[in-house]
DNA sequence: CTGAAAGCGCTAACAC
DNA sequence: GTGTTAGCGCTTTCAG
């Protein structure tokens, strides 16, 4: 059994398949008696025009490929649900891309490309070339989101990480924090990159070194488990600045629930995201903003943008974050 | 500028369209080194065969519309990163289709009908006859999800709420719990109907009478306000059913962080999904399953079996919840 | 083993 | 204002 065409409802309603067309396309004008009766027709039928094969004569689509590197982090499913609403809002469909890791992204990107997408929006912690290439050969244009500040071959979206760094870490200065450890994340993601930058910049301002840098996978288990060993340590930190909010709940586990200490009295916690739990009144988590909401409304005019002038220049757009205090640090 | 076509490679390679198209159709028999070559070329040039233009003459698709009613809860943002990770293994694609409210689930999905999809996959809180009604003119299959028994026109795989109802409610009656209050979900959604239902049974079965039976929208911060007022009234219950891992940790919060109660001591808490943040030391939450892994594995399976076979009966595959017991309860 | 030709469902240019 | 015709990029008979 086949799908109803509209050469289908022309028959029906007993006039010609463009007429059918017109009445699916708002241009073009059609006695508004015809129209109305084909689109009657057509509503009985259940009808409504094959978007691919408009798609293929008009060499345009709605689809946006949304491409997704590792989602094991709440922070980026939440980014995605609204990044995903907001495309809709706009008459795009989303067509989710998954890659496990950051290395088969181009591979996949490349499989997804076979639909004729109007453009891919990515978040990745790191640029790939390889995907460029492929979506420059294919025409369509990439937009990079979560990294900067300029990415040649493709528009980017990106936060002010560093800036993330110098607001989190200033405060647990002026707090009189001495041995502040910096919780990273995966080597050579720009978010970690940026963030230990503003980290050792806000500590250099303060004549302060550094208590310790470790690395995370951005997660709640691996921030919990580095905070466990840091505060058990000879040398203890007075205070953690971490790359990500799942991080800074993990250490904020270890030391209230694991280690019965005082946050932010014995310790204190400064996380980066600031996603709607970090309001949560057990973990009231002090951070810096990672503003979904500016971000995907950065991505869409940056989206419009493209894909009014297709020629023009690589586009790039910096988020600034904020700091929010709460009662961690 | 457009995209490369088949046509462009095969003029590049010195060969017929026909003779492209057959190198990238593993079926169709063509000499190695014609192959070779012409794979050469196209990959040289970046050319990959138009999905679309493909899937118009194979009326066959590769895409599984993938329908989300309201994803705020983080259950559900869980949900839909494994679903769109295993369609993509099977070599589905999934497109994202987005419903604010509830009602128009149906007039969205319609206009995302336009793709010719392989099937739809709906999570909804109740059955929408219209979308229903919309699939099956378009001939499109339609699964649901968190939706059972069954479905007439749809295929289901649900989870027995009922049994998630009775076992948390059971061991909060162990533990001797009298003033067991109900926090539930949206009213008519299956998952709240079905949890209150085997709540109440096994109230029945132990001759208590119910606290207080509330509605939420599955979510922390009504599972915060409710737990609050209820605990601050003159008859605070000793024990929280909760339809919701959301919801749970909402009350959680409310009795530790807000009100300074032990938990499970002066109250214990019980929630419904075990969501991997049940776990955290902070929470240590007493749930009920709702196994993302199980459902989607039966998803796959029910859209393999759908698609191979469009015309036989409804199929429906029920998901038994497990109670994982934790310090909250 | 390969090329020419027809056609998937739709829209746009061209007739009338 | 409406129908006829050509063609989007691809696959698939049908010839050769």
């Amino acid at each position: 059994m086949k799908r109803l065409t509209g050469k289908d409802v022309a028959r029906a309603a007993g006039v010609s398949a463009s007429a059918v067309s017109r009445a699916f396309t708002a241009e073009n004008r059609l006695n508004k008696a015809t129209r109305d009766h084909i689109l009657k027709v057509a509503a009985e039928m259940g009808y409504r025009p094959n978007a691919l094969a408009r798609s293929l004569i008009k060499q345009e689509s709605d689809l946006v490929a949304v491409v997704v590197g590792n989602t094991d982090g709440i922070y980026d499913k939440d980014f995605f649900n609204h990044l995903s609403t907001a495309l809709q809002k706009r008459g795009k469909w989303a067509l989710q891309i998954r890659s496990e890791d950051q290395e088969n992204l181009a591979e996949t990107l490349g499989k997804a490309l076979m639909y004729p997408v109007a453009a891919a929006i990515v978040r990745a912690g790191t640029v790939d070339p390889q995907a460029i290439e492929n979506s420059k050969q294919m025409n369509v244009p990439l937009i990079y989101t979560g990294l900067g500040p300029v990415i040649k071959g493709a528009d980017c979206v990106w936060l002010n990480y560093k800036s993330g760094g110098l607001l989190g870490t200033r405060h647990l200065v002026r707090r009189g924090c001495k041995k502040i450890a910096y919780i990273g994340g995966i080597k050579g993601f720009t978010a970690d990159t940026g963030r230990r930058d503003g980290y050792l910049e806000a500590l250099q301002e303060a004549g302060l070194q550094p208590h310790s840098i470790s690395q995370t996978k951005f997660d709640f288990e691996s921030g919990m488990q580095i905070a466990l060993n840091l505060l058990q340590s000879d040398n203890p930190p007075d205070a953690f600045y971490c790359v990500s909010d799942a991080a800074a709940l993990g250490a904020l586990n270890a030391a209230k629930s694991l280690l019965n200490l005082r946050v932010p009295e014995d310790v204190a916690i400064v996380g980066s995201d600031n996603m709607p739990m970090a309001s949560w009144p057990c973990f009231d988590l002090t951070a810096a903003t990672n503003p979904i909401d500016e971000i995907v409304q950065n991505l869409m005019e940056t989206l419009e943008a493209r894909l009014a002038n297709l020629d023009q220049q690589e586009m790039s757009v910096v988020v600034e974050p904020q700091l929010v205090i709460r009662g961690s640090a």
